[in-house]
DNA sequence: TGTATTCCCATAATTTCCCATGTTATCCCA
DNA sequence: TGGGATAACATGGGAAATTATGGGAATACA
């Protein structure tokens, strides 16, 4: 479970170091990754591991192929959602337009959600 | 698993670069492939690798031979694809039609949908 | 024989990998 | 309980590999 609340930096290059706690949830395989997409109700990125996005990628395969909710449903998420992996430091590369969208400039914010968590820029999680 | 939104461009010889996370679902078979229609729905081109021109196949196999459905979705479906083979880049050549069909001029939207993948003109895409 | 397609190589930009370093947290023993 | 040793963490930057893209030569097609 993700829990707690910490801030990072963003680098140069556009890397974060993930906080430890919560890669210590990611299972202990060190090819594991986070899934991460600009949520559309604001600001920030929402994120989890592996069992985050495959409980995404399930609800929408029980919806009929044709309904239009599914395909709604895939663009908005599948189609955001973007595999990070880590480098040997447990530090992920976040996509310029995610950037853009949390309107990050250095300083992160990693707040844990139970099954999921979100990062913000740190100006804007201080409101 | 496809997941992201990727925007590459199409050369004068109509290749395109298929995006590499979408490569790397596609096996590590050299020999891979992805296989392309155009879709009834819209503007676009709907694809995937091999399991998902097998899903559809198994999908329409299972309609009754006369279902006029049956007939309907093997001529639009599984007549209009085509498999596009990968250059030693990681491109592949649309066709004429398949560029008109979906509108395409310079820059080529990937669509990440889980099982599936959709191709767009990057200027329609942005509606 | 002209047109189109496939194969191959070149290149620039980007991304990934790897090592170094300062800092903080944890452990262990007197 | 103090305090030093050790491990873990966050961060910086250079080198190497990958990616996207352009174009020429060889091959197939009509």
């Amino acid at each position: 479970m993700f829990l707690s609340t910490a801030e990072t930096g963003l680098d140069a290059k556009n890397r974060v170091s993930v906080p430890a706690d919560f890669r210590a949830q990611l299972s202990t395989d060190p090819q594991a990754a986070i899934y991460t997409f600009p949520h559309f109700h604001g600001p920030y990125l929402e994120g989890g591991g592996q069992a985050f996005i495959d409980r995404y990628a399930r609800d929408i395969r029980r919806l009929k192929r044709f309904d239009p909710m599914r395909r709604t449903m895939e663009v908005a998420v599948l189609g955001a959602t973007k595999r990070l992996d880590f480098d040997a430091n447990g530090r992920v590369t976040l996509p310029r337009d995610f950037i853009e969208h949390a309107g990050i400039d250095k300083r992160v914010m990693f707040v844990g959600c139970g099954t999921r968590f979100e990062i913000w820029s740190a100006e804007a999680h201080e409101k």
